[in-house]
DNA sequence: CGTTCTTTTGACGATCATCAAGTCCCGTGG
DNA sequence: CCACGGGACTTGATGATCGTCAAAAGAACG
């Protein structure tokens, strides 16, 4: 799989104007020692059957209603998953980053649920629907990673419910930071400061409240010198504070 | 695998007192038509290696935090998914029913993120942990029917994360109502009537509201005449009503 | 038949959504 | 290079939905 392995050619060129935190993501290779996470689930999925997609800021990757032709792995980029509700409201089921899989609920039914947008340039993996049934079959390996992937999935799903279920907005927007800092740090950046990819409103949907709500809570946290936001840059001053939100109601 | 056929050995003697709809759930056997669902799911995963698990009523099947040791596939009874969040706040991330698999969180991290509560007798088939993935590697119909389910997994915990996300409170209840008849219709039973299985807490805890809002809801759709709960028998009087809850804002 | 849990209904209050206005930022074009 | 325009962001005022507290009736269980 060394080609596999070649360096990123669909990397952007790096570090537009010195940002203070420039972590575009691009998937690192993975490491042998590595626990099984999501870089090394992109890795081995990768088969010969693999195809490249790419698509630019603001283009719709996936839409929801259509059919499903294939699961993609997120090899370079940021995007969000969108569920429109019977009433028309739309929620962000999800971010979505390097290394993470994308189209697992279209699965069993054949048709997205959701509809991806790309937050900046993206570079994906596609596995064909018709190889799917085959690799699974006969790909242990593929079989086992696939399944993995899926279990991730649950987990994070589980944590998003439980956040919309119980947490006030300012335990929501706590532990959106922390979980997007802990996922930029396993990708090998900073888990301190780093760039957020998505709006205000983005935000506000992913977690169930208001744009003004998303931006009085991150006020909030700079007078009390948990976090600093400027603009799309985010830094994280008090890490166990923020944690310590999570623990207590507020 | 006729003795996975045999006579319901595990269920319990029927119709309590004679109650308005007798929903106990025993998954019916598979059909040879039936397009792939939980049901069939629960079948095609039975193996040699299943074990039997039984439970009553109260009884906690699986602790969050303690080591996973195989998947349960329910095989009559109803049960509670809890999570539970740093500051101690539960959450109701599923209620599960015959056909339906449990710990697909648990396979990747090998710990149970959920705490899973009987609601009823309840008897599952166990797949030991130690066989998942020689099963996954050398029985391809199994690692295929394990992502099918996996996938109607994400597909239902996206539907819970929109309703928690965007719904208001008539919206969710009438969704989870829609929800679990379309779920008994499924299994067999009436699609109209059938008896709850859990408080007005938990469907609180589940729903993202507080038991005084979830019993207020179902106080005014008796008053509309939409559905008609007695405790815990429900009675859908007017689907089509319920349906367009969801479709207006209210 | 009493005890305990569940459910219902009411009154009140807090959190957060909505509406509104103003500022900032960034890309675009002159 | 600068001005312009539009979207993104911030902040304030107001109000509605829903949570909390409370009390009482009802159901389940021993």
């Amino acid at each position: 799989m060394s080609e596999l392995l070649a360096p990123d050619a669909c990397a952007p060129a790096p570090g537009g104007r010195g940002a203070p935190a420039s972590n575009r993501q691009v998937m690192p290779a993975p490491s042998l020692q590595a626990t099984r996470d999501a870089r090394e689930i992109a890795w081995r999925l990768a088969a010969p059957e693999t195809r490249t997609v790419q698509c630019r800021r603001g283009d719709i990757l996936l839409r929801s209603g259509t059919r499903f032709e294939g699961l993609h792995v997120i090899r370079a980029g940021c995007c969000k998953l969108v569920v429109t509700s019977p009433d028309g409201a739309e929620h962000i089921a999800s971010f979505a980053l390097p290394g993470e899989v994308i189209g697992l609920e279209a699965l069993a039914s054949g048709v997205h649920d959701t509809t991806v947008h790309a937050l900046e340039p993206l570079s994906c993996w596609q596995i064909p629907a018709e190889r799917i049934d085959a690799l699974l079959r006969h790909d242990g390996v593929f079989a086992q990673t696939l399944v993995h992937a899926f279990s991730l999935d649950a987990g994070r799903s589980l944590r998003g419910m439980l956040m919309l279920g119980t947490m006030t907005a300012h335990q929501r927007v706590a532990s959106f930071l922390l979980d997007l800092a802990d996922r930029y740090h396993r990708l090998g950046f900073s888990g301190h400061a780093f760039e957020l990819r998505m709006t205000r409103a983005d935000i506000g949907s992913h977690l169930g409240l208001s744009t003004e709500t998303v931006s009085r809570v991150l006020s909030r946290l700079r007078t009390e010198g948990l976090a600093i936001s400027s603009g799309r840059s985010i830094r994280l001053l008090d890490r166990t504070a923020l944690a310590r939100i999570l623990l207590h109601g507020d």
